[in-house]
DNA sequence: CGTTTCCTTGAGCGGTGTCAAGCCGTGTGG
DNA sequence: CCACACGGCTTGACACCGCTCAAGGAAACG
């Protein structure tokens, strides 16, 4: 899992998973986005502000400085075009979320997380499967700070959840979910 | 204040504060964006979810529909730039609060949203000054949408930082700050 | 085999939600 | 003018969800 790193780079996310996180300064933490392949990387126009960019699985990017994003923004209005659609797709999902954390229970949170990975960790596969499973691509210490949780918390509810047959988990890490209609009833949406 | 209408057509706020919320299927709602003037309203290329928008007081829009800005923006390429530059924007402001709504206490959440009032009132305003007054843009229901807390905590907490001679308030709605610096502090950043 | 890190589980506590009552300012109708 | 209802806000009593603190298991690594 590799270290954070200056946001003064821009890079697309070719393979693995970044997490976007926040620190308060008494070291409380939360993670405010997850990019995945082949999402855009970087915060134009500004210095990142207190933005941590830190890899959460191996990751592999296509990294280039700032100033050749902004030249080549000037000469292609596509690029910015595709610029603003990414950014506009970020937007709703810290939205989305902002509801999750200001309004649903460890519980919904829980659900909303995992369904939130089996939509993101495939993109190809259609919106309609009944089954899925893949690698956790965060620790449980990171959900937590995903999802606004103790450590404790999440281990919880996803005991409970794997106690309900609502998923299955081998290794810590590896989910395996039956039915993705019971996961998403959960989810309290 | 004004009801919810589609979002089918785009906006200039030109005074006043409107509240984006979303909602749960059993009722609870998060507000999860407030646009002060001269904010730029809409979500461009994509019908708006479940997304509302609302006036949270009186309002003046510049209001135009949706097919007028994509044309605008076609010719105009200066125009997508500084749509893009205000989504930057809003999505930095998204980022904070999920900060404060997954990591913060009641307090530090009441806190940090009186601070933002005062930053966003009256941008005209320098950074430091050392005394605010302003009326406050939301009721209390409206304010534990926004933090993800119940009426009464909001309530609670007020009285409490009252109690504290960190602000007065008069008539229920209007807040002086005597030392934003002592309002910071309790904010937890 | 010890050490470390991550995860789980238990016990108890506390902050915030829930439920209920009452206050205050405003509007409305007699 | 008063009586009353109504909505927004405050306050209190209590319950419960999620946090804290603590212990121990499981897998990886020296």
């Amino acid at each position: 899992m590799g270290d954070s790193r200056s946001v003064e780079r821009f890079s697309n996310v070719l393979s693995g998973v970044v997490k976007l996180t926040k620190t308060l300064s008494d070291g409380r933490q939360q993670i405010v986005g997850l990019q995945f392949a082949p999402d855009f990387l970087g915060r134009p126009f500004q210095s990142e502000s207190t933005l941590t960019a830190e890899a959460a699985t191996d990751v592999e990017l296509c990294s280039f400085p700032r100033q050749a994003l902004e030249r080549m923004m000037k000469e292609q209005p596509n690029l910015e075009h595709r610029l603003l659609e990414q950014k506009l797709r970020e937007l709703d999902q810290a939205r989305d979320w902002m509801v999750a954390l200001g309004r649903k229970t460890a519980s919904e949170k829980i659900a909303s997380f995992l369904l939130m990975i089996v939509h993101n960790i495939d993109p190809a596969a259609g919106p309609e499967r009944r089954r899925a499973a893949f690698d956790l691509p965060l620790s449980r210490a990171e959900i937590a700070d995903f999802l606004g949780l103790t450590v404790e918390t999440v281990s919880r509810q996803i005991t409970r959840l794997r106690g309900e047959n609502v998923i299955r988990i081998e290794n810590n890490r590896h989910v395996i979910v039956d039915d993705i209609g019971r996961l998403a009833a959960r989810a309290g949406d």
